[in-house]
DNA sequence: CGCGTTTGACCTGCGC
DNA sequence: GCGCAGGTCAAACGCG
């Protein structure tokens, strides 16, 4: 596939998710939002979205509330960042309608990346998906060094002086457990980065296939992941990411001008 | 027609 | 060394 590798391509654009009651959903957001004691205040710096809480939300045909919901984050405004933010400058309303910038989608998807004590928090558009349910936050299993379902790969072995000369490749995991969206294990909760699907696989042991997916939101970028349902409930799906992404995570601002860029290119086009 | 997905073949590495 | 199993490749296919 020579001249084939530039997959690379924003799929991140606003969703409009539907809402048949707005008054009702927003009351539901209202109250899962209270539930989850979320903090609305963030605060960024150049390279990312900072917060003390962390939310999680995904869509899940499993949500016990079947009521569609529609996610009334505010991304802040060009003006709010860039006019000094600091520590609660930007706020995250809870509010329905179109947004600053032209997103017009309210439907954002919260992936906690951090470690320790601090949370990076990508804010990112959320695919929609017929139910949506806030969640607590995704369980993050583990971050794990290997997790394949044998044990015989990628097992740390660093043996830079055993001279054995078996030197496994170093694997850094993460490893994530969100509800399914849909019967179909492609479809995956979007997150910040845009994945191409490059081989699907049965695992021994295992009911379900997995399948293997590569970053495509910067070419070049060895970020990948690969899905599986979990064994233990076909409602979960265990996603994991091995190595990191080269390019910058997505911020509010790069997201927001990215949006623009879009927007304007398929306003030429239309 | 372009792009993403599918899927069988192939590659790689570990265990025996 | 061989077989097995996970991971990757890439041509074919399908969809918009």
């Amino acid at each position: 596939m020579v001249g084939r590798t530039d997959h690379a391509r924003f799929r991140c654009g606003p969703v409009q998710v539907q809402a048949k009651n707005k008054a009702e959903s927003r009351a539901q957001v209202h109250d899962s939002l209270t539930s989850l004691s979320l903090s609305p205040y963030v605060y960024m710096d150049k390279e990312r979205v900072l917060a003390s809480m962390t939310l999680y939300v995904v869509a899940s045909v499993a949500a016990p509330v079947q009521t569609e919901l529609t996610l009334g984050f505010k991304m802040p405004s060009v003006n709010d960042v860039g006019g000094g933010a600091g520590v609660g400058d930007m706020k995250w309303k809870d509010d329905f309608g179109s947004m600053k910038n032209g997103i017009n989608s309210s439907s954002f998807l919260s992936v906690i990346t951090g470690e320790g004590s601090e949370c990076i928090v990508n804010v990112v558009p959320f695919f929609s998906s017929s139910s949506m349910l806030l969640l607590p936050m995704a369980q993050v299993v583990s971050t794990e060094k290997h997790s394949s379902a044998t044990g015989k790969r990628y097992r740390e072995q660093e043996q830079s002086g055993d001279g054995s000369g078996k030197k496994m490749k170093f694997l850094p995991r993460k490893v994530i457990r969100t509800p399914v969206i849909s019967s179909e294990i492609t479809d995956i909760p979007a997150d910040e980065c845009s994945w191409r699907k490059y081989g699907q696989k049965l695992i021994k042991g295992s009911p379900y296939p997995r399948a293997y997916y590569k970053c495509t939101s910067f070419l070049g970028c060895p970020a990948k992941k690969h899905v599986e349902k979990a064994m233990d409930d076909p409602m979960m799906l265990v996603v994991t990411y091995e190595e990191e992404h080269h390019h910058k995570q997505v911020t509010v601002q790069e997201y927001n001008s990215q949006i623009m860029v879009l927007g304007s290119a398929e306003g030429k086009k239309e």
